[in-house]
DNA sequence: GATGAATGAGCTTTCATTCAT
DNA sequence: AATGAATGAAAGCTCATTCAT
C-alpha cells in the first residue's frame, strides 16, 4: 500500500472512531507509519485531508453499488438494489460508515452537500441515480408525486437510521431483516 | 433572562453552528455576555455544560410534544402528532435541531441512547410513548410486525432527514408537504 | 470566636495541610464559615493574610515557651527548657509545625528571616533568649566557641528534623526519646 | 547544552528561587529558550518535570559524596565525608540546595521520603549509606544506641541548617567552620 | 522525498480580588 | 459589616504546521 493510501486509511479509521478532533496529525501518521510532516507532502493542510478521505470512501461506495447493478429490472428493484447495497456497505464496513456520519454533520459536509444539491451534479451516496429512478417512477405512476428531496429523505433517512442503529448494536441486522426494512420503504413511497 | 439562561443559549447556538470543538469556553461566555470564569459557577466543566444544554433543549421539545397530545385519538393520529411535531419543533427551532444533531452523533450522545435503549426507560424524542404506539399497532394489527428499532428508525430517520433538507434550504417544507410526508412515513409502517 | 480568628485558624489549617497553592481564599471562607469578601475586611490581601497567621501561630508558641521558664537554673536547664518545649509543641500542634514549615521556606519565611537576623531584634523561635543563653554559655566556658548561628542550627535543626520525623510518623516520640535526642543535642554544643 | 538537559536546569533554578507555583511552565520553557511546546516532548507533565529534576540533582549529588569515598577509614572519618561533603555541595550548588528544600517540604518530597523509609531502600541524601554507619557504629559502641531516625535527625538537621545559613547570607562557612560544626555534630551522636 | 523535533497559538480551567446588594 | 456572584488574568497543556536534516 503506498503513503498516501496509508494515510487515507488512518485518517479514516481514527475519524471514525474518535471523530474530528480525537484524530491529531501526529497520531495519524504514526497509525499510518509514517511521520508527521510527510502526511503534508501529500495533502495540503487536515481539511484537504479529510476531504481526500471522504471522497475516497465515497469512491469505494460508488464502486460496490455499481456492481451486478440490474440496469434492466423495474425502477422498484433498481432502487432495492441501492437500498441493500448501502445497508450492506455500512454494515461490513462500519469504520466506513462512522466516518461519513462524522462527516455529514460537520462544516465539511453540510458545505459539501449545499454545493452537491445546488450544481445538480449530485451524485451523494449514488444519489444522482436514485433521483433519476424516482423521476422515472414519478412518471410511470408508480412512486408518490413528491418532491425528489422528500422522496430521498424517505429512502436514504431511513436505510442510515437503521445501519447505525445495527452498528451500534442496537439490533442484529440480517439479509431478511434488511430485506423486510427495503420492503417497508419503499411503501413508503410508492404511489 | 438569568446568566445560566444566557449562557445555555449561547453555547446551544455556538455547537450548534461550529460543533464542539469549535466553541471554546471563551466564545460561549462571550456570546452570553459573561465573564469566561463565570460559566464555572454554574457548569462544572465543558462536559456538564455540554450535557445541561442537551437537557434543556430536550425538555422543550417533551414540553411542545406533550401539548395538545391527543390521547384519545388512533394510533395513527398519535404518531401523526409526533411526526409533524417533531418536524414543527425542528423547522421552528433549528439552533437546536442542528444542536442535537451535533450532540446525537457524539460520544455523548452515543452514550446517552446507549443508555436509554437499553435501560428501556427511554424517551429519546419522546420515543419511549413512540415505542408504546408501536407496540400497540402491532397488537391491533395495524402496524408491521418489525423489530421496534427498526420502526423506529423508519419513523424518525424520514423525518429527520426532512427537517434537516429543510433547515440547511434544500426545500422548503410547508404544512401540507409535512403532512404528506408523515402520510408517507405511516404507509412504511402501517401492515 | 470572632471572625478574625476564624479565618486564621483556617488558613493554618488549610495551608498546614495543602500548601499555599492548595489553599484558595474562598477555601479559607468556607472552611471558616465566613463570606469570601470577609476576609478582605480583617486583612488586605493573601500575602498579609499568610504573615498574619504566621504572627498569630508565632505568638502562641511563644506563649508555651514562657511557661514555667526556669529562669533560676543553668544555661543547660534553660535550653533543655526551650527544646523538650519545642519538641511538645510542635508534637502537640502538628498544624501549626506544618504551617510553619510550608512558610519558613517560603518567600514569606525567608523575608522574615533576612529581617529579623539583620535587624538583631530576632526572637525566632524564641530565638533572641536562646542566643543569649548561648552567649552566656559560651562566656562561662560551658558551651563550644562557635558562631551564634552555628550553634542555633546544631539545636534547631535537629530539633525540627526529629519533630517532623514524629509528626510523619517515622518515629514515635515519647518523652523519653525527646530528652535523649536533648542530651544529644547537648552534646554538640556543650563544650 | 541539549535541550533536556537545558530544560532541567531551567525548572531547577526557577523552582529553587520561586517554588512550585512561582514556576509557570512558560518561564520554564523562557529560561530554557524553547518554546512552551517543546517541554511536553520531554517530560509527560509539570510533575514529571520536577521528578526528574529532583532525580538529576540527586544523582550529581551522589556523585559528588561517592568521590574519595574513604571506605577504609573509621565509621567517624566516613560520617564526616558525607557532613563535609553534604555542606561542600550545597555551598557550592545553593540553586540545588533550595530546589531540594523546595522539594523535600512538598508533596513530592514527603511521598519519597516514606517511599524510600518504609521501602528500607532509602539513599535519601545518601543515607542508606549513612544509616548503615549508624548501625555499625552503634555494634562497635561508638555510637550512642538510639533509633537510627534520631542519629539521622541530628546529623542531617545541623546540617541542613548551616548550609541554609550560609546560603542565606547568614554566615560564611569556610572549611574550618565546616569541620568544626561537623565535629561538634558527631559530639552528638558519638557515645 | 521523508522525517520528527520544535514551535506557539489557542484551549480549558482556577482563583485572588472586587463590588453591588 | 458582611456577603458571594462575577470577573479576567494566568496557569497547564495540546496539536496543526514548519523546516533543518
Amino acid at each position: 500500500m503506498d503513503k498516501r493510501t496509508k494515510i487515507l486509511k488512518a485518517a479514516m479509521e481514527l475519524i471514525a472512531e474518535n471523530g474530528f478532533h480525537g484524530s491529531p496529525m501526529a497520531t495519524i501518521a504514526n497509525r499510518a507509519g509514517v511521520g508527521a510532516g510527510t502526511i503534508y507532502r501529500y495533502f495540503a493542510d487536515k481539511d484537504v485531508l479529510i476531504n481526500e478521505t471522504f471522497k475516497e470512501v465515497e469512491g469505494r461506495l460508488n464502486g460496490v453499488l455499481a456492481e451486478n447493478y440490474p440496469a434492466d429490472r423495474s425502477v422498484r428493484e433498481r432502487l432495492y438494489h441501492y437500498y441493500i447495497g448501502l445497508i450492506g456497505f455500512f454494515i461490513e464496513n462500519p469504520m466506513e460508515f462512522k466516518f461519513l456520519g462524522q462527516y455529514y454533520d460537520s462544516p465539511y459536509g453540510v458545505a459539501l452537500r449545499r454545493e452537491k444539491i445546488f450544481s445538480q451534479s449530485s451524485n451523494d451516496y449514488g444519489s444522482e441515480t436514485i433521483k433519476s429512478l424516482f423521476e422515472q417512477g414519478i412518471a410511470a405512476g408508480e412512486i408518490k408525486d413528491l418532491p425528489i428531496v422528500i422522496l430521498f429523505a424517505l429512502f436514504i433517512g431511513s436505510l442510515i437510521s437503521v445501519s447505525r442503529d445495527h452498528i451500534f448494536g442496537f439490533i442484529q441486522l440480517d439479509r431478511r431483516l434488511a430485506e423486510q426494512t427495503a420492503d417497508a420503504c419503499w411503501d413508503a413511497i410508492k404511489r
